[in-house]
DNA sequence: CTGAAAGCGCTTACAG
DNA sequence: CTGAAAGCGCTTACAG
C-alpha cells in the first residue's frame, strides 16, 4: 500500500494537517518539524498524490497538448519546448494527437476537460471547420493558447510564425535568383496558415510583376498521395515551373525525389524551396533551402503565456499575439 | 463553476448515487431514470470528472510512457502505435523525456508514482546504469513494460527487437556483396542494444570466417560529434572498410554525407547499411538499406501486455517477453 | 431499484 | 506554531 499524510502523521503522533504544511513550505511551520517530517517522509518512501491534491485544489497540476500529429518533426519539437516550461512549472503534461481529424480533436478535447487540466495548448487539425468543441473549452474556463494553425474568432493569445512574410521571402529569394515561372505546392484548404503562405506567394509575384497562373498551384491534402499531382504539374516541357516553393519540407522532399525520377535537375531545371527548415533539409540532396520555423521556440513561448493565462497576470495586448518572423535558409536546392 | 454529479441530482431531485449509477452503466438501474439522467448531464454539458473518481476508486485511468526523446522517429511513433491501445481502453497517457539523460529519467518516474499512473511503458536512458528507480517502481506496485531499451534483472514483460539477428543479417547482406572489410558504427555503450547489434556484427563476420578488425569498430555517445569519428574511420584509404554498418539510420545518413565529402562514392566505394528502416531511407541520397524495426506494433504490443498485467491477466510465458524480428530492406546504398 | 453514509488523500480556514 | 474539522467530486457497500 502507498504511504500516505496519514501513515506519516500516525508515525510522528502529530496532525496530517502539520504533515502537510511541512511538505509545503507552509510558512508557519516551525524548522524542526518540518525537517522532520521531511526526513521522515523520505525514510518511508512517500509518494505525493497529486490526484488528491488537485481535487482538494482544484488545480490539477496538468496542461493538455493537442496537436495533429506527434510523428511530425516540427510537432514533436514543439512538445520538447512546452514541456520544458511546463516541468518548471512543476507541472506535468497530457499530449493528444487528432491524427488531422476533426472528431479526434472533439473527442480528445473532451477527454481534457475530464482530466481537469489547467490550460491546453492546441493546433486545429487540418480537418476542422466547426470550433464549438473551442467553445466548450472556454464554457469551462479552461484557458488555451493557439499554437501554429489558429481558429479565427477567438480572443485567446496565440503563437505562429509569420507565414505571409516567410512565404513571401521564399518566392522573392526564388524571383532573385532569376526564376520566371514559380509553382506553389499548398498545403490543406482548410488551415489558415496554408492560406497566409499561399497569399505570401502571390504577394511576392505581384511586388515583383509575375504573372500569376493558377495552374502553377495546387493545394494538398495530407492523406493524398502527392506523386501524380508533382507529376501532373511538371510533365510538359513548355508550361511547367522552373521554381516550386513548397507548404512544408515534407513535400518539398517528395517533389525533389519526384522531380529527379522525371530527369530533371534540381535546381538547374527547377529551384526547390520548402517551409521548415527541418532535418530532413541537409540529408535529401541537393540539400533543400527551406524558410525557417522554430518549433521550440514557439512552444517555450506558448506555454509560457498559458501559464500567465493560468497565474491571472496581465498579459500587454502585444505579446497576446506573437508572430516569429522566418528567414531563408539557403541551400544547394536553389543554388 | 464545472457541473456536477450534485448538481445533476438537485436538478432531477434524486440522490448523487442514482446519477452516478445511471451515468456508469451500473447493472441496477432502472431504464427511465438512467435515460433521464444521461438526457440531462448532456443538457447541463456534464463533463465527468476523472480525478475524482481515480481518488475515490485508486485507478486513474492513466498511463505513463518514459522514452529517451519524443523527437526521435521512432520513440515518436511508438507513442502513436501505444496510444491507439490506451484509448481503446479508456485511458489517457502521460508522456515523460529522459533526454538520454538517468537524473531526468530518476525525476520523471517519481513524478509518475506522484500522478499514480497504473502502469509504465519505459524505455532506459543511455546514461542509465543503475536500478534503483525500477525498484522503487515495483514497491509501489506500478506494473511496467520495458520497451525497445530493456533493463536487465526485472522479471517484468519486454517487447523490443531481435537486435541480434537484425544486425547479423545486415552484415550478411553486406558480405553476400562482396564486401571484404566491414566496419561497424555503434552506438551508446551502457545499452543492451547496441551490445546485441554489435554482436550480431561480430557474430556474422564469424560465420563466414571474416576477419575481426576492433578497428572498424566505434562506439557512438548520443552528444558526440560524429564528423571526425567517421572521417578518421575512412580516412586510410588502405584500411578503410568497403563498407559499414551502423547502430542508427541517422549514424547511418550522417556518415553516408561526410562519406560522399570525403569524395568516396556510396555504394561503389562503401557500401552502408542503416539501422530503423525510417523515413530518412528514401529521402537520403543514395537511399538507405536498413534493418526493419516496427515501432508501431511494437508500441501496440507493449500496451497490450501493460494493460494484461493491469487487468492481472494471466500471461503464457512465452508472450512475456517478444522479440520482433527483422528484416533487410535492400536500397542504393549497398547496391 | 434507490438513498444515506462513508471515505479515497489531500488542503486550509478556523480556533487555540 | 499546531490540531480538528470540513470538504473537493466521486463511488460503492449497506440498508431498505
Amino acid at each position: 500500500m502507498a504511504v500516505t499524510i496519514k501513515d506519516i502523521a500516525n508515525e510522528l503522533s502529530i496532525s496530517p494537517s502539520t504533515v502537510s504544511r511541512a511538505l509545503n513550505d507552509h510558512p508557519n511551520i516551525s524548522k524542526d518539524t518540518k525537517t522532520l517530517v521531511v526526513k521522515t517522509a523520505k525514510d518511508m518512501k512517500y509518494q505525493a498524490n497529486f490526484i488528491a491534491a488537485g481535487l482538494r485544489t482544484k488545480r490539477s497540476n496538468s496542461i493538455g497538448i493537442l496537436v495533429p500529429q506527434i510523428t511530425s518533426n516540427f510537432f514533436a519539437s514543439a512538445i520538447d519546448g512546452i514541456q520544458q516550461i511546463v516541468s518548471d512549472h512543476g507541472y506535468f503534461t497530457i499530449i493528444c494527437q487528432s491524427n488531422e481529424n476533426y472528431h479526434d480533436e472533439v473527442d480528445q478535447i473532451k477527454s481534457l476537460l475530464s482530466c481537469k487540466v489547467e490550460g491546453v495548448i492546441l493546433s486545429i487539425s487540418s480537418d476542422t471547420k466547426n470550433y464549438e468543441h473551442l467553445e466548450t473549452l472556454q464554457a469551462y474556463d479552461t484557458p488555451f493558447v493557439f499554437f501554429d494553425r489558429i481558429a479565427p474568432g477567438f480572443e485567446t493569445p496565440t503563437v505562429e510564425a509569420n507565414d505571409f512574410k516567410g512565404a513571401f521571402q521564399a518566392v522573392e529569394h526564388l524571383i532573385k535568383r532569376g526564376r520566371k515561372k514559380i509553382g506553389h505546392l499548398g498545403g490543406p484548404g482548410l488551415l489558415g496558415i496554408s492560406k497566409s503562405r499561399y497569399e505570401g506567394y502571390l504577394e511576392a509575384l505581384k511586388t515583383y510583376d509575375y504573372e500569376i497562373n493558377e495552374n502553377s498551384v495546387v493545394f494538398t491534402k495530407s492523406e493524398d498521395d502527392h506523386g501524380p499531382i508533382i507529376e501532373k504539374m511538371f510533365e510538359n516541357p513548355k508550361t511547367r515551373p522552373d521554381a516550386l516553393f513548397t507548404f512544408s519540407d515534407e513535400l518539398a522532399v517528395e517533389a525533389i525525389l519526384k522531380i529527379k525520377k522525371l530527369g530533371l535537375n534540381v535546381p538547374r531545371d527547377v529551384s526547390v524551396v520548402g517551409f521548415g527548415n527541418s532535418n530532413l533539409c541537409e540529408i535529401v540532396e541537393p540539400s533543400l533551402t527551406s524558410v525557417t520555423h522554430e518549433p521550440i521556440e514557439m512552444g517555450v513561448a506558448a506555454a509560457e503565456l498559458l501559464f500567465k493565462v493560468i497565474e491571472k497576470k496581465h498579459i500587454p495586448p502585444h505579446q497576446m499575439h506573437i508572430k516569429y518572423d522566418s528567414k531563408v535558409i539557403i541551400r544547394d536546392s536553389s543554388r
